[in-house]
RNA sequence: GGGUGCUUAGCUCAGUCGGUAGAGCGUCGCUCUUACAAGGCGAAUGUCGGCGGUUCGAAUCCGUCAGCACCCA
């Protein structure tokens, strides 16, 4: 073996192999309870971040905890098409040649993107058999597949069908960019600076009114005569699409005012528009003038107070955020909307938005001209009141970064209310479990507020809607073309056109646990795999996709898509800062993998900008804070690191001193297996030694070792990698090398072939034990060294044409192995050579130096225990020789204290006085300390009286022990003082 | 404004049932010892955010205040 642990030469050997040999595809013959994960589908256009890595390390441990304990276990790997993404990927790839998208149509455009998946779409798959990742690429999927396509058009048409998918002019949200609508959860609310502009909106005619304001008695505070009312707004560019006034029905100073009209002070004088002023609930009357206008077609809230109240809704803009062109001149269209506002009733919407209300030397402005050129308008006329500084919440599209506007357009959406009625259940009655639980608020917190899910996309690339049109523009609704003719009975001369529109990304992978198995088609694997174990996933998708998931499960397999959600914390820098390209703080997972130089790492995140201007500055940080580059971990260490940080419901701040640490963890791993492997040959046969007589060290280690089995398979069923890992590290670290592997070495000298045989088969099968009881962490190097130590451990050969630990037994504690005197002799042993070094090391004494020992008080029964570790702690202490005697007998020594044996080291005239009497009187203070704590408590009466017997007796018996020792310690300090 | 979480050693964090506080890294000594110097041996260290309450006993349970972070509006 090689002297130290080499990381990438056992990475790149091993994976490939567990692939071809299909250690990862789901077993056929074994009988457990199948056990399946999906793999939350990243973008095809995307690349493995952090946060994947993390994440997939977590899953890969699951999955193959349970592949090892004998579940037929699927963890399901795929892409998801990401329309967005991809759509604007190839669009600019296009738009490099000189061509649009437009120009080369829809057929072709959709090509390239298909094109483009081919060659360059398994970026994000090859990067994550780096990190290990056993999913069963067998099966993997992508969501514009044939057969996960069947699926969407299945429960489009269904959904349709009950009446839970609808289409319907609403406002929505819209990225002027990207010239789609986009969902709610995909609007990301920013607070930025901007401004209040109170704004005079004269009565109709000069009517005039007493404004009155009162304080809380109703006293009066305030009085004026006013010819108009007060109206505020951030969006001045919207005032031409008003509909309405509306003020509290409570309140007193408009009350005289409501059912009048109001101009709107924009536009030609000669055909301002008057709009109502109205009552509703929704005007705070202590925000502003209390008073506020109603423009339906610009505004989330003003759209439910004009639908309440009937308030036409005249749309302003375009697709692309500018003022309208089209329709009628202003004069004609102002002209008309007056006209409508006579009569009974409200036309239908389409007529409405016919009417184009935006004055002609504004059309075709873009939003924020619009609005400059209006606020200037408003000031020359004299009616601008005030114009107040205010932050704000500004609505941005999470792809495109462009202010979303909100659009009146006609969309496909979900009745998503009636979905969310069975999907809370499911959480409230436990048949989906949240890891940790309280997420399970948010998901209520959401879940009971939940709008309609606007489901069509303006995009090309996606599911097309299973939409037809005919001429007259009714709509049909099927699988497929034929399907829709015969159903409505429609010839062959009729004309129909297909919806032109796409479905949200999510939509198709909300049907991911299930299409992937081969819905609609009721297969073998989706009766196995579904309901799948548990979700594991960033609390940033509970609503994107895990409520959604819920609710498709329970629509179309009538049963929760999974049982359990693991959610972890988001992976941060070790500042605690998120990582993003634009602050420059972003880790590639594989940098940590392979290692990489400065220069490399500077180009990486300085290039492909979207601000270039801060390339300085991150070259800058970079280099202060990776002067040289990033060194190669390996795999297995900045997996063990995720492990090991994965504490529930917290962020983790990755700190690349944390995977130093672990990958000199596994280098120990490795050289201890190297010491196990010196040991024996290929010949020895450790199944031979199986009932051989074993020593203290051999009971111990493996009486440890049932315990953290056990500890181990609790963690891994309870979520608690941390815990999993840290149990790892101490029992390979802390128990097998400092203290097993040390205790062996006098063993293995030992002439007895007997006992040198058990302690070989010892180091053998607890090594062998240790790599499977790791694997599912560290894959890779468990691996290697199995394959060398396997066969010795088993005492017969591996099966030449293959075998791995990846589909080995997990380690099961045995009961009947854990042996608590070996665990307590042990304790008292290692207390004894603690002693010991502890002395050794205060007076400085050199390692290889052997020091004489003499022991006060001990019993026969102390000496036999002694005499049965002599060769350990000779070797471990470097003792050379041992006199039980009374004691006056020692001459002037150091000491130390073991419960009531003192184990005394003569010096002489080495013996630094002073040094040793403050060394006893640490020893003096601290005892003291914890016999006064004792004391204090087994004082008070209500502690005996009412604290259960087994706290009180354990406190008594430390409180002998420290009277115990401390009365030894006090002679010993005498006799130094003699000196 | 509503909700959630966090505050423990210099740093990053565990702490399960309430029994008197731990790990890793870092720091300080000694040390190239035949698995490993990416190592070994030893050492130092805390107002468990503040205050109040429950309890024989509180880092842990309850209340309250403060600071920080995130989500929703």
């Amino acid at each position: 073996m090689a002297k130290s642990f080499e990381p990438q030469a056992i990475e790149a050997r091993w994976y490939p192999r567990w692939e071809a040999d299909g250690r990862f595809s789901p077993s056929t013959e074994a009988d457990g309870t199948p056990y399946s994960i999906m793999l939350p589908p990243p973008n095809v256009t995307g690349s493995l971040h952090m946060g994947h890595a993390f994440q997939h390390t977590l899953m890969d441990a699951l999955t193959r905890y349970h592949r090892m304990c004998g579940q037929p276990t699927l963890w399901q790997p795929g892409t998801d098409h990401a329309g967005i993404a991809t759509q604007m990927l190839v669009e600019r790839q296009i738009e490099a040649e000189g061509l649009s998208a437009v120009q080369l149509g829809r057929e072709a455009f959709v090509a390239r993107i298909w094109d483009w998946k081919r060659n360059s779409g398994g970026h994000i798959t090859r990067q994550m058999r780096r990190l290990g990742a056993s999913v069963d690429w067998s099966r993997e999927r992508f969501t514009m597949d044939d057969g996960l396509s069947e699926a969407v058009v299945e429960v489009f048409v269904d959904l349709h069908r009950r009446g839970l998918i609808y289409r319907g002019q609403r406002l929505v949200n819209w990225d002027p960019i990207l010239k789609t609508a986009i969902s709610d959860l995909e609007v990301e609310n920013v607070e930025v600076r901007g401004h209040m502009w109170h704004v005079k909106y004269p009565l109709q005619d000069g009517q005039t009114y007493d404004y009155i304001e009162t304080d809380d008695n109703g006293a009066e505070t305030f009085r004026e005569k006013r010819d108009y009312i007060a109206i505020a707004t951030t969006r001045p560019e919207t005032m031409l699409g008003d509909g309405a006034i509306a003020v509290h029905p409570t309140d007193a100073r408009y009350a005289q005012i409501v059912g009048h009209y109001c101009e709107i002070p924009v536009g030609p004088k000669a055909q301002r528009r008057l709009i109502p002023i109205i009552t509703d609930e929704y005007p705070d009357p202590d925000f502003g003038s209390g008073a506020v206008k109603i423009t339906g077609a610009h505004d989330f809230n003003d759209y439910e107070v004009a639908r309440r109240n009937d308030i036409p809704m005249y749309r302003l803009m375009a697709g692309d955020a500018s003022l309208r062109t089209d329709g009628a001149p202003y004069a004609e269209a102002a002209r008309a909307a007056a006209d409508l506002q006579q009569q009974a009733s409200q036309p239908d919407a389409d007529t409405i938005d016919t009417l184009n209300l935006v004055p002609d030397q504004y059309r075709g402005l873009d939003r924020f001209e619009a609005r400059r050129r209006i606020v200037e308008a408003i000031e020359a006329e004299g009616l601008m009141m005030a114009v107040e500084n205010k932050t704000l919440m500004q609505p941005y599209g999470d792809r495109s970064g462009d202010v979303i506007e909100p659009l009146l357009t006609k969309q496909w959406f979900v009745d998503a209310q009636t979905l969310a009625r069975p999907a809370i259940d499911a959480v409230e009655d436990g048949r989906i479990r949240f890891v940790p639980d309280n997420w399970a608020k948010t998901y209520f917190e959401w879940m009971h507020n939940i709008q309609d899910w606007c489901i069509s996309r303006q995009l090309w690339w996606g599911h097309r809607i299973p939409a037809w049109y005919d001429t007259e523009g009714t709509v049909y609704v099927g699988r497929s073309e034929a399907e829709v003719r015969a159903r409505h009975g429609l010839a062959s001369d009729v004309s129909l056109e297909r919806d032109q529109d796409v479905l949200d990304t999510w939509f198709s992978s909300a049907l991911w646990p299930f299409s992937t198995l081969g819905w609609p088609q009721q297969t073998d694997d989706l009766a196995r795999f579904y309901p799948t174990s548990v979700l594991v996933t960033g609390f940033d998708i509970i609503f994107f996709w895990v409520a959604r998931m819920i609710m498709m499960g329970l629509e179309f397999m009538d049963q929760v898509p999974f049982h359990e959600v693991y959610v972890h914390g988001l992976v941060r820098d070790s500042d605690g800062n998120k990582m993003s390209k634009s602050k420059g703080n972003v880790l590639d997972p594989i940098d940590l993998i392979d290692g990489i130089d400065l220069e490399s790492l500077v180009a990486k995140r300085t290039g492909a900008m979207m601000q270039p201007q801060k390339a300085t500055a991150i070259e800058k940080i970079t280099r202060k804070a990776y002067p040289d580059g990033i060194p190669a971990n390996g795999s297995d260490a900045l997996r063990f690191t995720f492990a090991a940080l994965a504490s529930p419901g917290r962020d983790i701040r990755f700190d690349l001193e944390r995977v130093a640490g672990y990958r000199n963890f596994c280098n120990k791993l490795w050289n201890a297996a190297r010491f196990v492997l010196m040991q024996v040959d290929e010949t020895f046969d450790a199944s031979a030694f199986v009932d051989a007589k074993r020593d203290l060290a051999a009971r111990w280690i493996i009486s440890k070792l049932q315990t953290t089995e056990a500890e181990v398979r609790n963690q891994f069923e309870a979520y608690r990698f941390d815990l999993a890992a840290n149990t790892i590290y101490e029992f390979v670290w802390h128990h097998f090398c400092d203290w097993y592997l040390e205790l062996a070495k006098p063993g293995l000298n030992t002439p007895d072939p007997n006992a040198r045989g058990a302690t070989k088969a010892t180091l053998v099968r607890v090594m062998e034990t240790t790599l499977r009881l790791a694997h599912p962490l560290i894959p890779f190097i468990t691996e290697e060294i199995w394959q060398r130590v396997a066969a010795i451990a088993r005492g017969r050969a591996l099966d030449p044409t293959g075998e791995s630990i990846c589909v080995q037994p997990f380690p099961v504690a045995d009961e009947t192995r854990v042996d608590k005197n070996a665990e307590t002799d042990m304790g008292w042993l290692q207390a004894i050579i603690g002693g010991l070094r502890q002395i050794r090391s205060e007076m400085e004494l050199m390692p290889k130096s052997k020091i004489p020992l003499y022991i006060v008080g001990a019993t026969p029964a102390d000496q036999k225990r002694i005499e049965d570790s002599r060769a350990a702690i000779d070797f471990l202490a470097g003792v050379e020789s041992i006199e039980y005697v009374a004691a006056d007998d020692v001459p002037a020594s150091s000491s130390a204290q073991v419960d009531h044996l003192q184990l005394r080291v003569p010096l002489a005239g080495l013996i630094d006085t002073d040094a040793e009497l403050s060394r006893l009187d640490k020893q003096l203070t601290r005892r003291r300390g914890e016999l006064e704590s004792v004391d204090k408590r087994l004082a008070n009466d209500e502690f005996i009286a009412k604290a259960p017997a087994s706290v009180v007796d354990k406190a008594r018996e430390q409180k002998r022990r420290l009277e115990t020792e401390l009365d030894e310690l006090i002679e010993q300090r005498q006799r130094i003082e003699q000196i």
